[in-house]
DNA sequence: CTTCACGCGTCAACGCCGTTGACATAAGGT
DNA sequence: ACCTTATGTCAACGGCGTTGACGCGTGAAG
């Protein structure tokens, strides 16, 4: 059914559920994040939804479309509170690091949300405000507008991909996100010097790496170079 | 149950199903990834496996325990299909990068397999060669093993990162795909200089720039920064 | 203060999904 | 030629998202 939803702004009449709470957008999203932090992403399905809220399942359909649609509006929420209260501090690769580490650290703590929506290009308010601090860092900095603008790219869209990399395994569902990170030490650890040198070789250091992020690494290659290049443009401009 | 699978190399009566095919995994990987190019990402199903084979949807349970390990045998395939044929130069910067262009096309050209299984840890054999291959450019190279972890790590999780992102832009259904790219001339464009400065100043650059994909940049850039601590390494070393 | 339209919570049901256990059958070493 | 057992098939289970019909009670209208 298309029409079961009112725009929120025209909603008029609420009723109490069974059991006596009062359903809006905003109870259902902020429930919904709940639901996900406290017990995972395999928690986060209508039916459980509405348990938590007190609500049939199907009241949700008053709200949201689909449960896509659910999850966009959760995805939406995210976007704002990893911008909110971020401020330039003047030195172009702590603010860029600080913007990348946020976004990274904001969508894995909403991984299966992450997952779902982060890849989209919105052209809303936060994502705007977005690209237009990140854009500004850049040019502060002296990047020469064409330079800024690629690497204003590499930037997001790495921190976006590692975001979504790390989001998406931390979103697996129990026994196959355990089996993903065991196979490290129960597989990997244990190949033949002979067949697998180089992996015998470094295992150990292996199995402790790869139980976190590689971004933060990464992000301080990423800056590392843009440094250089800039070093660079501005040794030849002189 | 867990003891239903009889793993490949022990196999030895082939039944034929119903309809005449003869099952083996190869067949199934082959069908399932047939399926997610023709059908979308959601059209992987036991259900519609089992129909595209012409078997009863359960026997996959001889081939795979649960749809997961089917999942990750897809993507196990994925990884072969990106390395087949690559030799080292000894060029390990060359080497590396050719890697990573290999991995993101691939990926990019099964966008919907990518999307689902793209961010998995398999362990299976064509992984452990990836990683094999990878560890043994750097340490050639000569990073001393805790560094090349860790740049094997950045490298890696860069390059799926990239290609998941990617790939999800080239999987979304016509009309989203078509919107989410028209932002940038629709939207941005058209920001006011006042509210949005720097966006408003290279506009026509980010349009051009945001069609393509952000990887090579950030694949070089990565590259550039792991040679300078490569320089260091040796210039603290002798 | 009464009336009454309709917003919205509820219920039952549908058709998918992955997975299991029991059963049928045919291949192949002996 | 037998007999073990690999492997295809079938029926069934519980959970999922989603829909259509129903009716309670709220808030506006008179």
């Amino acid at each position: 059914m298309n029409d079961r939803v009112v725009p929120e702004a025209q909603r008029r009449r609420r009723k109490p559920t069974k059991s006596g709470t009062v359903l809006s957008e905003e109870v259902i999203v902020e429930t919904a994040l709940r639901l996900l932090a406290q017990h995972g992403s395999e928690a986060l399905t209508v039916r459980r939804l509405g348990l938590a809220l007190g609500a049939d399942p199907t009241a949700l359909y008053r709200y949201f479309r689909t449960a896509d649609d659910l999850l966009l509006a959760v995805a939406d929420e995210l976007i704002g509170r990893a911008q909110c209260g971020w401020e330039p501090t003047g030195d172009w690769q702590a603010d860029l690091r600080a913007i990348g580490l946020r976004i990274h650290s904001c969508y894995r703590s909403h991984p299966q949300a992450a997952r779902l929506a982060g890849y989209r290009t919105t052209g809303r308010r936060h994502e705007a405000a977005a690209v237009e601090n990140i854009l500004g860092v850049l040019r502060r900095a002296g990047f020469p507008d064409p330079e800024a603008v690629r690497i204003y790219h590499a930037f997001v869209d790495q921190g976006l991909g590692f975001a979504i990399l790390d989001a998406a395994a931390d979103a697996l569902p129990g026994p196959a996100r355990q089996a993903d990170e065991g196979v490290w030490q129960e597989r990997y650890a244990r190949l033949s010097t002979h067949t697998h040198p180089n992996i015998a070789a470094t295992a150990g250091l292996l199995t402790r790496e790869m139980a976190g992020s590689g971004y933060p690494l990464a992000l301080d290659l990423l800056l590392a170079a843009a440094a250089a290049r800039l070093a660079l443009l501005r040794g030849e401009g002189v």
